[in-house]
DNA sequence: AACCACACCTGTTCGC
DNA sequence: TGCGAACAGGTGTGGT
C-alpha cells in the first residue's frame, strides 16, 4: 500500500517523466474511469478539458498526496489511495500517433484491466538536466516524442482532480499536516500535538492532520522501534518518548525510500512498474506468529480500526 | 471540540 | 464445485 516513501518514489518518477511536457489529451477509460476523477466535482469532461493544453512545470508532495504544478499556477492533485499507480510509456513520435485506431487513441501500449485514465503528452523536458561533460544537450533526447501516462487503480480509492490556483498547496489538502521528511517539518510542534491527544498513539500517528504520510505499515514499524504498543495513550508519553516515535517514523521511512518502497503484492510499483524491496526489512508488519527480532516472542496481530496491528507483546508496552 | 465508527471500493483467499 | 465472508486500508463524513 502506498504510504509516504512509495508516494515519494512515484513523485520522483512523475517529475522525470512530466516536467516540461504538455498534456495533449485525457481519456477516461471504461465504466470505472469516472470514479478516478469523482472528487473533481465539475465532472469527467470538465477535468479532461481543464487539463488539456497545460504544461507540467513541477511535481510536489505532502504526505501521501502529490500534485503537478501547471503553467499558469493551477494544479492537478492526486492520491493513490490503496492501489493507485502511475505508469509511463514512450510511444515514439507524437505526430505519427494522431491516427487513433484503437479506443483511447492507444497505438502500441495495451490498456490494462484497471487503467482508469490515459493521458497523452508531447514535448520534451528542457533545461536543468544538461550537465557539462555529458556530451549531450538537454532536450535533444526525446524531442517531439509522444508519451503516455496511465493512471491504474484496482480498488478505485485513489483519484485526481484539477485545482485552479493550487500550485503552492491545493486547497483540498490545506488541512494535511507537513510530513516528517518535509524540510519545514516542525518536530517540536508535532511532539506537542501528539501529547495533547488522548487517543492511542497509533491512531494519532495515522491522523494526517497531526503528522502526514504515515500509514498502517510504517506506524507499526515505528512503534516497534519505539517499543510502544499501538494503544498506549498519546497524552501519557513524555516529550522524549513522543520525540522518539517521530524519529522512528523518520528513520523507517527514509530507509524504505532508500530501498525503493515497500511492496507486498503488485499494488505498489513505481512509474516503470518495478516493485520495492523494503518488505524484506519489516520488523512487525505482516509478521504475525514470527519471532520478534529483539526478544524472540511471537509477533501478535490484533484487529484495530478495521485493519490490523502487529506488535511484540513483550517488548512493546502499553504502560510506561 | 474531540473522538470514533463507518462507508467507500475490488480482487483474492479462505471456510463451509 | 460454488458461494459468501473475510480481508487488504486511506480518507471523508457524520454521529456521539
Amino acid at each position: 500500500m502506498p504510504e509516504l516513501p512509495e508516494v515519494e518514489i512515484v513523485r520522483r518518477g512523475l517529475a522525470a517523466a512530466l516536467i516540461g511536457r504538455t498534456v495533449v489529451s485525457v481519456d477516461i477509460i471504461g465504466a470505472l474511469g469516472p470514479r478516478s476523477v469523482r472528487r473533481h466535482l465539475a465532472g469527467p469532461a470538465d477535468f479532461a478539458a481543464a487539463l488539456a493544453g497545460h504544461t507540467v512545470i513541477d511535481v510536489r508532495r505532502r504526505g501521501k498526496y502529490l500534485w503537478w504544478v501547471l503553467d499558469g499556477g493551477d494544479a492537478v492533485l492526486a492520491h493513490l489511495g490503496m492501489s493507485g499507480q502511475f505508469r509511463v510509456y514512450d510511444v515514439g513520435c507524437a505526430d505519427d500517433g494522431v491516427s487513433h485506431h484503437a479506443p483511447g487513441g492507444t497505438r502500441n501500449v495495451a490498456l490494462g484491466p484497471h487503467t482508469r485514465l490515459r493521458l497523452r503528452l508531447a514535448g520534451s523536458a528542457v533545461g536543468t538536466a544538461n550537465r557539462a561533460g555529458t556530451g549531450r544537450t538537454a532536450g535533444t533526447e526525446g524531442t517531439a516524442a509522444g508519451r503516455i501516462l496511465d493512471f491504474v487503480d484496482q480498488r478505485t480509492f485513489g483519484g485526481l482532480m484539477f485545482v485552479p490556483g493550487g500550485a503552492e498547496l491545493p486547497a483540498p489538502i490545506a488541512h494535511i499536516a507537513r510530513d516528517p521528511l518535509d524540510p519545514a517539518f516542525d518536530r517540536v510542534r508535532t511532539v506537542a500535538a501528539i501529547r495533547r491527544k488522548h487517543s492511542g498513539i497509533k491512531r494519532v500517528l495515522l491522523d494526517q492532520t497531526v503528522v502526514s504520510g504515515i500509514g498502517n505499515i510504517y506506524a507499526d514499524e515505528a512503534l516497534w522501534t519505539a517499543r510502544l504498543r499501538y494503544d498506549r495513550p498519546a497524552d501519557s508519553l513524555s516529550v522524549r518518548a513522543a520525540g522518539a516515535v517521530i524519529d522512528a517514523t523518520i528513520a523507517v521511512m527514509r530507509s524504505a525510500l532508500d530501498q525503493g518502497g515497500t511492496s507486498f503484492d503488485a499494488l505498489y510499483v513505481n512509474v516503470n512498474g518495478e516493485s520495492g524491496y523494503f518488505d524484506r526489512s519489516l520488523n512487525a508488519y505482516g509478521r504475525a506468529g514470527a519471532p520478534c527480532r529483539r526478544c524472540g516472542t511471537p509477533i501478535r496481530r490484533e484487529p484495530f480500526m478495521n485493519r490490523s496491528s502487529f506488535f511484540c507483546p513483550r517488548c512493546q508496552r502499553r504502560d510506561g
